[in-house]
DNA sequence: CGCCAAATTGATCAAAGTCAAGAGCCGTGG
DNA sequence: CCACGGCTCTTGACTTTGATCAATTTGGCG
């Protein structure tokens, strides 16, 4: 990829029409304020955006490309909190709640971004509630989303926490082909593992399992969901009492 | 407890005068203000605050008592999202965040609450943007333990969650003793099972095991820290390092 | 005193981690 | 153009952790 640095205007445009949760339902003249306090910026595939620790700097809007956001336990495994894609929002925990970034965020891919200071965000937010307002919201699912995962990491198998994740990744970055519901980025074995607390290896079994029963295809950094009602009943544990 | 209805109205200053953190740095009349819109609340032991899925209808101050959060699992085992005490408030995610309550507050002994209706504390906020503020202070601080207890879940055994559980109590609920600290309110096993992703036996077994060791000492719904720093030394894995 | 919830403890079993070996895929540089 | 080296992935064998099953004991309260 060659012309990181040029994302045409008409790219930044047509992202923040489009609807962008952050800025939903705020004025024309807020979101030109917004657009005027906001640098641009671009991280290239595997470099970060922010690190744990650090103090809360700044607050980013992804416009294209994928974030991951991830934590590293002291014996040096890593623990994947949740990707973040186009639209969505980076840094609101520690920007919005005064205090250093909790986690990492690295570039998965080639990345453009919108970055606001904390000034600056605080200085929007003071003049257009409604993005205080809505980032609020936004947390507020986030947690929703932390609380489901901590039921479903005390509660359920792996494999069921496999298709949990496989169902949340397809919600946020499904993508229709001809063989099914492909994960639109690239994602390793140890990604999911990371993401559902168990190893690389059992993510290959079960999805070796998996792809022998037709319900994924998956090669190498990719996987696409071929019966995603099939994924759902595993998820769901529909699967022993249907019959 | 048989004077439920008459927490004199000096408690309530008193408490409202100490550090209530979503109040603190709040000015007189906000205070006042806040006070004059809030209704008086209780809740016997046993009695629930407000239920998983219901809509979001009002926002809590606890005064004195002790509220457990948890959800419950399709299959009917709990997840004890946290406990809250004295100061705390409780339902923020989803009157803050717009969506129904995403779990289930029960009351584990009397407890005595402030509490404002959506609207009311909406129009608080909207006069006080301080309030706000704190409020998203507090949820990312409940943001990052969530994900911290995600990680522990992914990456810590059991032994080690437990212990990582009590320092957690210790800080929120502990009280000096003679023996040692001592986790103010009633605990079973199945409630530390709850809490860890494990079952009442091994949290049975794993505190018979510290009990013989000198770390812990537990009667019924009671434990006591005798040894903080060796519980730590478990939590962070500084045991067999040590020499 | 008797009942019931909480806690203990032993025996057994299975889910999933660990260890180990090798195969497939891909970019890169000779 | 092809060979090399490094990831990614697969699969088998073995081990361990902690769940499950089961039987008692303890303690508090009506």
């Amino acid at each position: 990829m060659n012309s990181m640095e040029h994302l045409p205007k008409r790219d930044i445009q047509a992202a923040l029409k489009a609807d962008v949760p952050i800025f939903k339902g705020l004025s024309d003249d807020g979101f030109e304020l917004a657009l005027e306090l906001a640098r641009r910026d671009t991280r290239r595939k595997g470099e970060t955006l922010f690190r744990q620790g650090d103090p809360a700097e700044s607050f980013h809007l992804i416009l294209a490309g994928r974030i991951k956001v991830s934590q590293t336990a002291p014996d040096g495994r890593q623990v994947i909190i949740r990707y973040l894609g186009p639209r969505e929002i980076a840094g609101c925990v520690a920007v919005c709640g005064g205090v250093p970034y909790p986690a990492t965020a690295t570039a998965i891919e080639d990345t453009w971004l919108l970055s606001w200071s904390r000034p600056r965000i605080a200085e929007l937010a003071a003049r257009y509630p409604e993005i205080a307002m809505k980032a609020m919201r936004i947390m507020g699912g986030r947690m929703v989303e932390l609380q489901t995962r901590l039921k479903e990491m005390q509660t359920e198998r792996v494999d069921r926490r496999i298709a949990h994740a496989l169902g949340r990744l397809v919600l946020q970055a499904g993508r229709r082909t001809p063989e099914g519901i492909e994960i639109d980025f690239p994602l390793t074995r140890q990604d999911l593992a990371e993401m559902t607390g168990t190893t690389l290896h059992t993510v290959s079994r079960t999805l070796s399992e998996w792809e022998a029963a037709g319900i994924v295809a998956s090669r190498r950094q990719k996987v696409t969901i071929v019966q995603p009602h099939a994924l759902a009943a595993i998820a769901e544990d529909l699967s022993g009492e249907a019959h």
